[in-house]
DNA sequence: ATGAAAGCGCTAACAA
DNA sequence: TTGTTAGCGCTTTCAT
């Protein structure tokens, strides 16, 4: 019966939550809950004896505040968005984890999604991602859906676009120029000598850039064919060894063969290895990204360097400062690359 | 005047925000706020008229729903946060690749975190993680500081542990035995006939755990000595290398080792090769992961395989079943693991 | 099938 | 330095 009251007396609207609110800690502390609040996010503002008291209170009730709330009132929610294309992708993993430092410091966490490789995706994890209210969003590449552009523009949030350059960003954009990669390839190919070429590929966006990039400069310099193994994606050792194959297949011989990632890579040295050809005497190899394995396959793999975790750190202060408000005078951010010349390429 | 008259007519406590509100949708369809929000999140419930207006009220508006406010007034944040220990190593984030899959098919999003390697690392991050008031959680391994167990237990989340086993989870765990590891791979050995045994790790907790099983399994058959080089983590190819070289200076010759990672399997690997040991002739090597590369080392290794991606989805699963609050019969999920046998070790 | 009222737990603005 | 008041934008409960 007294149970029963109880319940009933319970205002309308809500069932009520376990939970110890501000409200119970401003009880047993003897303040107000606006004074609890500050004793949280502007201690400073307190006098001493307040503070303690309001921490005792929140020691003793074991009070954990209710973020939800906090960015409903204040329209900050101290959450940052992060999108990659696959997570399992090591050289997205690296970024990532580069990023997540800087965001962790300053007091934000991170919601993460995979947007994977077609725009729909992107689409659906954009709008899934701004009902959050984010204060920042970091986007992998530059090449986005006008409902994409419209929903962040409206949104009015701070993006931060990585691996990828581009004069026009959302907002602020940090990475490299694919082009760039692919005719200092063709460029160090053509240095070193070599007289046949082919690609083995996987379909992304980025890669094909590099591809194209590559043909285009081997072409002004008169250097061909282009030998081209291309595949849907994901990359896998199973698909370079395919590719090499492919490339023998059509013709292909004595000559330098340009991956799109080091996996691929990584599985051309390997069919080479199977069929018996010398590298880089009859087959030389250049991957891309310079991932961890890169420098002990065998033999070492000659590879395009980038600094992920730097990118992904570079990005996450870039987002900071959009967010903090702060002038951010280069929009454009371009962190570079480099050839690492090691033993799957002949020496000049 | 007239807009300073606007301004000022503004209820007394808050700036407006310039985002489209329910209001604005249940104004322009003619409609009131809730039948918003049901033809959102319960279109079923509404007149197939009414919900047709409330769509066109969404679309002519470019409504995008406020989650936070959402999850405020219902108590649910449809997030699910996610750590582990690193995301650039790629066991995990391949574990979290496929944990994500079913989370986002739910209508869930992911809220993510490093746990790093220690305690007050894993401590801080479930408090933050906490204050989001995520509908469950996603923990690496199943040893948890007291502080840690505490909170989670007193925030009633369903949480779901991965990457270990143990009778006594939090809520629920998803994993396999490293002590089981341990024994199968000394059974391997002995079987193989190898008198000769070496361990090069790095000295994370689980890690830890398989070799001191091995060690024990070892000694059980009377087999050793058994030859340790252990470092602080994390793992890279220079490490396998540089274990590999202790290992020879400790007296170990002849043998095999069983290594914490596939990366330090490849390291031994290529330290052997550059010293011109035959593998397997002189030195055999395991890994432990199978990671995709694995099967393409020179010569190929023979590892423990785990299923990385079916371990994040299986805890996917028993998570949104506990959230959905469906009876989870199993709490402890062995997802097993097995030795792939390569070309790094001899056959009997 | 639709709506009115109440309130989730917190912080901004203003006052003292 | 501390408190009062008003609401952030949504969903629950209960009524019609």
């Amino acid at each position: 019966m007294t149970d029963e009251t109880l319940k009933d007396a319970r205002p309308a609207g809500r069932r009520g939550s376990e939970a110890v609110t501000m409200e119970e800690v401003a009880r047993v502390a003897g303040v107000s809950t606006i004074t609890v609040s500050r004793a949280i996010s502007a201690p400073h503002k307190l006098s001493a004896a307040t503070l303690d008291k309001v921490n005792r209170a929140i020691e003793r009730t074991g009070y954990v505040p209710n973020l939800v709330a906090g960015a409903l009132a204040s329209s900050r929610s101290r959450l940052v968005a992060a999108a990659v294309p696959l997570i399992s992708n090591p050289v997205y993993a690296e970024t990532i984890h580069g990023f997540i430092a800087p965001v962790k410091e300053a007091g934000y966490q991170v919601l993460f999604g995979e947007s994977g490789y077609t725009e729909s995706e992107e689409e659906a994890l954009i709008a899934a991602v701004l009902s959050r209210r984010p204060d920042g969003i970091l986007l992998t590449g530059v090449r986005h859906s006008a409902r994409c552009r419209r929903m962040l523009l409206s949104a009015a949030v701070p993006v931060v676009e990585i691996w990828d350059l581009t004069q026009t960003p959302v907002d602020v954009v940090v990475g490299f120029s694919h082009e760039a990669v692919g005719e200092t390839v063709a460029a160090f190919a053509a240095e070193h000598g070599y007289r046949a070429f082919g690609v083995v590929s996987v379909d992304d966006e980025r890669a094909m850039v590099r591809k194209a990039s590559f043909a285009r400069a081997l072409a002004r310099r008169g250097l061909g064919p282009l030998h081209d193994a291309t595949f849907p994606g994901p990359a896998s050792l199973q698909l370079g060894r395919d590719g090499l194959s492919a490339l023998i297949r059509d013709g292909f011989a004595d000559g330098v063969v340009f991956c799109s990632s080091d996996v691929l890579a990584q599985g051309v040295l390997t069919e080479a290895l199977a069929r018996g050809l010398t590298i880089p005497g009859q087959v030389s190899v250049i991957g891309f990204g310079d991932q961890s394995f890169a420098r002990a396959t065998f033999p070492a793999l000659t590879t395009v360097h980038i600094d992920r975790a730097s990118m992904g750190r570079c990005a996450a202060r870039k987002l900071l400062d959009r967010i903090r408000g702060a002038a951010v005078p280069d929009r454009v951010v371009d962190v570079g690359f480099a050839i690492v010349e090691r033993e799957s390429t002949r020496r000049r």
